[in-house]
DNA sequence: ATGAAAGCGCTAACAC
DNA sequence: GTGTTAGCGCTTTCAT
């Protein structure tokens, strides 16, 4: 009630409570036996004086937070908000908090908040990286805080990656494609230079190639994984060829295309075949309900969040690669 | 190269460069005069140790963090998500950081984690809370740091909050229906006793009695603003009342009411009308395309984290409420 | 079963 | 124009 500006010390604990700063610590923490009565004592002191530990003191004593850093390129890009949902979940348990952050796919601010992070105020890393090569990072990330790359492997990483078959995984629906006896199949790819693209546009030639199709690079568009570019792209796609099948490398793209095909009554699957990437509640109410490559984003996260804190109980653990498998849902876009 | 795990302080960047820690500290912060020549020196011994600044260090001895946190029910809905996005592209701006952290509607789990950031961890805090009375998380929040409450305005708060005008929303959406002629006009609301719902259900009740419409209680179902329940709440519905229209209260739960609607081959809007709370870009590109009551959530986040900032930097700034105007957004599903 | 005190790495008041 | 040093609030070693 009274002084509610001047924190409380554990320094007024111990004064209330008759006993040393030490003693409050420890019953605080657990770190030593404590007679019943002191332990008491304590106790009431601090509810009394609605005291509540300083974690900067405390970390900064321990020379640990309990923070784990995410380095995101798109916050409003779906995939990455179940990747948050899964970290959030495993590292809640675990008692670590979570501090998001926003690169704007560019390897610049992406940077800056490696910087921010690595001084001391996260215990461990999670990025989705927009560096093409590790190297672009290399002098920012610290080797002595765990740090996994998510859905996007630079080249050259040495640290443990976390993503997704893609090549397969594109592989499989393009060949789908194909059997339905598409084509003109074209591509709408994500971000160029990272590897989620290159290896999706790798699933896309090798299944062309291997059915003996034409890849054609006016078939092939770069987009920049928002809306917008869906949209654009669908536009010049549908202006420029004759195509009868689209797949689409992302969510946010893949909404902007349909909504531009939906716009200008070009009919779905019957002018044009799509396939999308990522699948969220809303893809079985779309009009048609929409064909997509389905990734396990929540337990992509999941598995990010419980590495890093087996990372952090174990320095010396080895790193590794997980790619898990996707799964092509068939709807009615195709 | 060498001594990877030793952190670097800023004692040993000063014995390189022949300084003190204090000229150090003020090359760093710009705090006070210093010569070229000892800047330069200074510089150099940083880049050569790999230096940075430890900011659990800095924080406790400042007494501050830059850190601001966010508790959100549900990092699974669009809403929280789009709001998430705004707090952090603006709180970025400024260089703070965003702790986030779901309460998964809980206001026990609520409760932990305020008092967790209250440990000085954070500098401020936005919460969407779960509370129905304010009464209940009074004794956790802290009145010397800046809090603002979004979305959701339990009884009695007496800190900033930004919020929708929920009642108006919901009686002009209503209102439309019954101007297109429906008659049983039926609402699933979210999560009970929060002032989100109370005040959703106060503009359909309003709306109907306005119109001389009896209100049916059978036709108020509460859910728990899921994908699933929308989904039985829907089946619930359609099963035991006839209803021409529907008004779902959230967007996790207008999918699952559709799904449902599609799977049992009732047409939209020809059997029933719907519509559905929040707007986002695959709601033009569902069948039918939604219509919806669309709020300003990023901006709502942004409001919330610029708020926040003025707080801190003028803490006798008196507190407000923030009232954001929604806009009905009539598609094809009404 | 408990206390004293050093010290984590920084900032800033004070001194010159 | 720069240095000295106290101290932020805690944890933990070393005593007893």
């Amino acid at each position: 009630m009274d002084d509610v500006k001047m924190s409380k010390t554990m320094k007024k604990v111990a004064q209330l409570a008759g006993t040393s700063t030490a003693t409050v610590s420890h019953v605080i923490n657990g770190t030593r036996f404590v007679s019943e009565e002191t332990k008491q004592r304590v106790q009431e002191a601090m509810e009394k004086l609605d005291y509540t530990p300083n974690y900067t003191a405390r970390n900064l004593r321990r020379q640990k937070t309990n923070i784990i850093g995410v380095i995101l390129p798109d916050i409003s890009n779906y995939f990455f908000t179940s990747l948050i949902q899964g970290i959030e979940s495993t590292l809640r348990k675990e008692g670590y908090q979570l501090l998001v952050s926003n690169s704007d796919e560019l390897v610049s601010s992406e940077i800056e908040q490696i910087k921010t992070f690595n001084a001391q105020l996260v215990q461990g890393l999670i990025i989705a990286s927009s560096a093409e090569n590790y190297a672009e990072i290399k002098p920012y990330i610290k080797y002595d805080i765990p740090t996994v790359f998510i859905d996007r492997k630079p080249k050259g990483v040495p640290h443990d990656v976390i993503a997704v078959k893609n090549k397969i995984a594109v592989y499989e629906a393009i060949t789908y494609l194909i059997q339905k006896s598409c084509k003109k199949i074209a591509l709408i790819a994500g971000t160029p230079n990272i590897s989620t693209t290159k290896e999706r546009i790798e699933g896309y030639v090798s299944a062309l190639e291997d059915h003996d199709i034409d890849v054609k690079s006016s078939l092939i568009k770069n987009g920049d994984s928002k809306f917008k570019s869906g949209y654009l792209l669908a536009k010049e796609l549908y202006e420029q060829e004759i195509v009868d099948s689209i797949f689409v490398a992302n969510n946010l793209m893949t909404i902007g295309a349909i909504t531009y095909f939906k716009e200008n009554g070009v009919k779905i699957p019957e002018d044009v075949s799509i396939i999308g990437f990522d699948d969220y509640e809303w893809a079985i109410i779309t009009d048609p309900p929409l064909s997509v490559i389905k990734q396990p984003s929540k337990l992509m996260g999941e598995k990010a969040a419980s590495l890093i804190i087996e990372k952090i109980n174990t320095p010396e653990k080895e790193t590794s690669n997980y790619y898990f498998p996707t799964e092509l849902m068939i709807r009615k876009s195709c």
